[in-house]
DNA sequence: CCCTAAACGAGACGGTACGTCCGGTCTTAAT
DNA sequence: ATTAAGACCGGACGTACCGTCTCGTTTAGGG
């Protein structure tokens, strides 16, 4: 009894494809990259990519997936106004430049007719969220947030700044953004006691 | 010399065409629509569809831009937290349930890959932003707003969140998330004062 | 009751139209030229052209039409041999270059097709016939002919010939085909006598 | 280095592509088949088709070189009268009705616009003109032929009376003009010799 | 001198076909 | 069994023309 015959998954296929899809985006000469495209610059044969993934946007949602990995590691400076300056200069720095705004805005709008993309979308981003709110509970930990503050729609007010800059407005995600958003976010934690 | 020769545009295939376009997206049977079907479905030679609009993209727009001008005038109800509540409200009411949500989605979607769509709706979500810009410096005209306040930052958050949930997680727009929303607005918007 | 109200036809328009096709028609710029080309290039309204000839054949055949109407005159030096090299020689020096040569072929094609266009040169090419004939027949009052010689069928081998290398093998129409082809049918029309 | 990689070509597709063609132009519907007809007939992509034929008239002219290819066999019955009567009677046959008939006038007209029909029409003719020449030599051989005898032009005195009724008279290509035709060719070959 | 009528240039209309590109499936020979 | 290659059917793309249908303008008698 064999547990596996034939021959295996070939690695440098799976790398030149998204390598490919990524370059692709990275040239952006094209409006949007075909599967065929992506097959003939990964010098694959294009059923070797449907063998693999279910859709265009799987491949872009693994490209992305990869790349992201590298998740910086959250700051810790003992201040919230601190954490998230840092924290957003960070994201903005990595998502708001090519090629990961690029990518980012092209899995966008294959997640809204491609549902593997989307699911791989909001994976991606509930992972996000989830990190962002640890960061914030953080400082809720250490009597920095107000009992009343609402951590869940902080997180996506933040992100939703992101989004809306790099998918509609196109507006710069620089360093100052990064901190008038922290700012105003530390205002809206801690504003609320005020309020109380 | 002539002033314009020539038949004139025909209205009613305006309408149809804009008419077809919504209600494909309506139907949402297939994940795209072609401009073949458009044109199929408004009884219309493709031909007058590329004479009038440069592509998808902006037929969509007009569409869009067409529903969207009726836009719910500004609630004025004298406090901050209420207006914006009853604006909040209204807003996801509308673009939160379809047809809107699905329109924005294609279209969002589309601006990613076609100009003319970028350019639409960058046009019109400016609109919105303007009217909630001018909600918010009434409340701060009357002295509900710190004055370190990034209003601006507000809006985009306010709005980001809306585009978030549309586009990514597609959780529910609902008058909850409103209301949970305009407290935080408001706790961002006064809350600065102690910060100050 | 009035026998004709109204603009009358611009004659100017007719010239600009038929000129147009076959300046359209040398230049052979495109595989072929089209109603709305023709439109462009004469300076006039599409529905003038439909509005006075029923398919674009018919414009090729006016203009071809127009083109012969200079006919010929019918040699007459008192022998068959010489009167059929000149009558050919002529008519492969008209109808073997261009701009009659395309003409010509470019009719034949929409007669294929079209039947104005198939009368239309069906019409022209009978009158051609009769002329052929007439120049036969006054050789054979001559008794240069032999009794059983087929006149109708040696017409239809010359301009057979004359068709044929035009439309299939686009050999040249020169004076040495003349002279061959009038010494052949001479030779034709006299050899049946030692045949008899 | 591979000789030959990927699937081949699909003959039953071929076959149904030129069968469409044919069916087509005998049912003689529209006065043009388009590529996109002869697709949807065949039941086979358009691209099938641009895959394996440059244009529209090179699918018409395989058609016709297929059925053409069985060449009815020279007959030799020992004398020039004989052979010809019987060559032209044959060729008249096939070539004068349908369905061959159309397909000749439909790969002509096409020939006049499209260079690749035009080839393999010049192609099919000189295989037809090399055959009756033929014919005529042997009969030279047999001394039946003058010397003086212009071969060369009495071939294309015959193949043209065919193609000139065919394209522009449309009068019968019947036994009658086949044996016209033949005697008139005999009295051209044989005449000669009186009138040298 | 207007009135009616037709022809004019222009150009929009619903369509058909073009030739290209891509999607997703399949077949082939090689590994 | 997987791979690169590549043919297959289907179908959308954006363009070119088709023949028809308005438009407003121009030109010509007839009243």
């Amino acid at each position: 009894m064999r547990s596996h015959t034939g021959r295996r998954r070939n690695e440098q296929a799976r790398r030149a494809i998204l390598d490919a899809a990524v370059d692709l985006l990275l040239r952006a000469e094209l409006p949007d990259i075909s599967i065929e495209r992506i097959a003939t610059e990964a010098g694959v044969g294009r059923q070797t990519i449907y063998r693999w993934w279910p859709s265009k946007g799987a491949v872009l949602a693994e490209a992305m997936a990869e790349r992201a990995e590298a998740a910086a590691p959250l700051p810790d400076t003992g201040t919230l106004a601190e954490d998230l300056r840092l924290f957003l200069r960070a994201t903005f720095r990595t998502v708001g430049t090519e090629p990961a705004a690029g990518l980012l805005r092209a899995l966008l709008a294959e997640a809204q007719r491609d549902p593997h993309a989307a699911a791989a979308l909001e994976a991606f981003t509930a992972g996000r969220r989830e990190q962002l709110r640890t960061l914030l509970e953080r400082a809720a930990a250490r009597g920095e947030v107000a009992a009343e503050a609402d951590l869940a729609v902080l997180v996506e007010q933040l992100y939703g700044v992101l989004w809306y800059r790099l998918s509609i407005t196109r507006e710069a995600l620089d360093d100052g953004l990064a901190d008038r958003l922290a700012g105003a976010a530390v205002a809206q934690a801690a504003g609320s006691r005020s309020a109380g």
